[in-house]
DNA sequence: GTTAGCACTCGAGTTCAAGGAGTGCTAACA
DNA sequence: TGTTAGCACTCCTTGAACTCGAGTGCTAAC
């Protein structure tokens, strides 16, 4: 069978209609919301077709129908328009200057959340592939050293060490020469064990301490690995029928507490580069993660200059409004961009 | 009427069994349940008199009896056995080192909702009335400056702050020196205007990047005065079919989510001192967070040397376990402690 | 003061019928 | 041959009536 002009129409009525109630849908609908002109009786006849290729179902015999899992697929990858919206604009919201990245990232996700009525989150940018810019050690208290680490795109971390016997300011001078020397405009997976014997041997009698302090500098690089993730507008599931039962809204409120969870979400975003603007949709089973087989989440990745990437997910139930969310996902994109562009002045 | 003894026990009873089962407790279960042989009809009579004084109430006629807030009062008042229980060793799970107070909290607020199965909360130690220790300024960049605060506690705050024209070295020597020589050992209430001034006028022709230095510097410490919260468990006010239903369980976890709205809970439990343990019981309509109104919440204030205060707050049904959860919070207290101390040696 | 007994109340759960939305099928129509 | 009207059928929803049982309050007897 063939998906004609007339099926491809009706088939879009019925998905714009359930986005609008999250109600199934019937024939006598179709007949009068579209410009076809068809009675319901042939509705009808075109819908039983449309179930049989798999692009909607009823929940009972006797209900509406209902679109599948392949019924959103179509509609997200052929037949939404891109329909201009007033989307409300972000950037006044953002650019309240928030210095600090983390600031920043939990801002976004919340204006995004009270935007799109949708649950949301955002990675921060993976910094691992960073080159580190500067290091300094400095004395805080007789046996409290301070370990500050700068790695581009003006990430900072830190960490207050204690050693046993107390640094002279020459040894001191001198050990920050020796890691600027030698760490800087490395990034983070570049720096290896020989490195750090050869520099060990440098430092000569003071040995032990390098150690104590590239272990702590290490430690301080490595520190967030596991990468941070910020949500929102988690109780918006609420909001949904479909998705408020105590079973499901548990597992998903859940699964927002539990971040790491959400990493798949993430790693997915990150490495399939198939579309070219880093938005994907995964609709139901689609998602990588098993708590959101009801849900429909789509992504979008950033980017800050100097390689800073990062992932922004909305999720939504499957009857979400993919045409809203994508394109404020657009927004975001360039406005995060321009927003990273005038910070650099 | 009198509160007497058989009186006591029975609304005991009535607690603990409804504690148990948050089902409302009929005369027949109590008749069985106690050990002072009286039959269904004598504690009904003597239930009549619980619900006079306001200790018990019947959901509709009926029904059996739970208790009051009035009721739950007294019981955490005065009647609670200090039974001993095994509270499982909290301090293996989080002497695993974490430098960070950040992952140390979250690791906290993570335990005890495991432990407990109620959701729980800890705002971070307040840090605005503790001394600065130690002040740099640092060139990262051509006209990039990186400042790094060092406060009691160890508590570290950085900033990146650009500036229009090239430091010397020279120039930045002397701007570390005014800097810690004026600043160090105030508290960051203590930094005022007047200061800020004098400071500018010694530092003659770089008076104006004094002025932006000394704006970084202020703003980098007062970041936090919004303090910081972190939250966990919010799901397990699913396991509690009184707080489960949608309406309730969307405006818990919103507050959560929104955790602002559970500073109100910290002020509180820090500003009463009236338990010389520091444990705060607030029931029903007792606490100040509206939309906890149906739940009971359980506070302690910790403390981790140098006057850094913090608050942990157990959020649950009506019907929680006090005993457990104010003897889980007093080891928590004792070993949090401990845990800063082996921390300094 | 305690207890047995009994009538009463009220919610929870069940059953049942009515109502209605929606379907599939058939036959007639253009 | 495609479209439509019509009709019987299905199945969910709603609400009323009903039963059941837990629990109560009250009274009278012990």
């Amino acid at each position: 069978m063939q998906l004609d002009e007339r099926k491809t129409k009706i088939l879009q009525a019925i998905i714009r209609n359930y986005l609008e109630t999250g109600e199934p849908v019937g024939s006598r609908t179709i007949s009068k919301y579209t410009d076809l002109n068809l009675s319901s009786a042939t509705i009808r006849n075109e819908m039983a077709d449309l179930e049989e290729m798999g692009y909607i179902l009823q929940p009972h015999t006797s209900a509406g129908r209902i679109p599948s899992d392949k019924g959103y697929r179509l509609y997200v990858d052929t037949m939404m328009e891109d329909r201009e919206r007033e989307v409300i604009e972000m950037k006044e919201m953002l650019v309240e200057r928030q210095d600090k990245m983390e600031t920043l990232l939990k801002q976004v996700a919340k204006v995004l959340a009270q935007n799109t009525q949708y649950a949301t989150m955002i990675s921060a940018p993976q910094t691992h592939h960073n080159k580190v810019k500067f290091i300094q050690l400095s004395r805080v208290d007789a046996n409290q050293i301070l370990a500050v680490i700068v790695v581009e795109g003006n990430v900072i971390k830190n960490n207050i060490l204690s050693v046993a016997q107390e640094l002279s300011d020459e040894t001191l001078l001198k050990l920050n020469i020796l890691l600027n020397t030698h760490l800087n405009g490395l990034s983070m997976e570049e720096i290896n064990l020989g490195m750090i014997a050869a520099m060990k041997q440098q430092a000569g009698i003071h040995s032990d301490i390098v150690g104590e302090v590239i272990d702590a500098v290490a430690e301080a690089i490595k520190a967030d690995e596991d990468l941070e993730i910020y949500t929102s507008g988690t109780n918006n599931i609420f909001r949904y029928p479909e998705l408020a039962d105590q079973q499901k809204a548990s597992e998903l409120i859940n699964t927002f507490e539990e971040k790491q969870q959400l990493t798949g979400l993430v790693q997915e975003a990150l490495a399939d580069e198939s579309s070219e603007t880093g938005i994907q949709v995964y609709i139901g089973n689609e998602t990588p993660v098993q708590s959101m087989k009801d849900c429909s989440v789509v992504t979008a990745t950033y980017e800050l200059g100097e390689g800073m990437k990062g992932t922004i997910g909305i999720i939504g139930p499957k009857r979400m409004d993919y045409d809203k969310v994508i394109h404020t996902l657009r927004t975001l994109q360039t406005q995060l961009d321009e927003l990273y562009n005038t910070d650099k002045k």
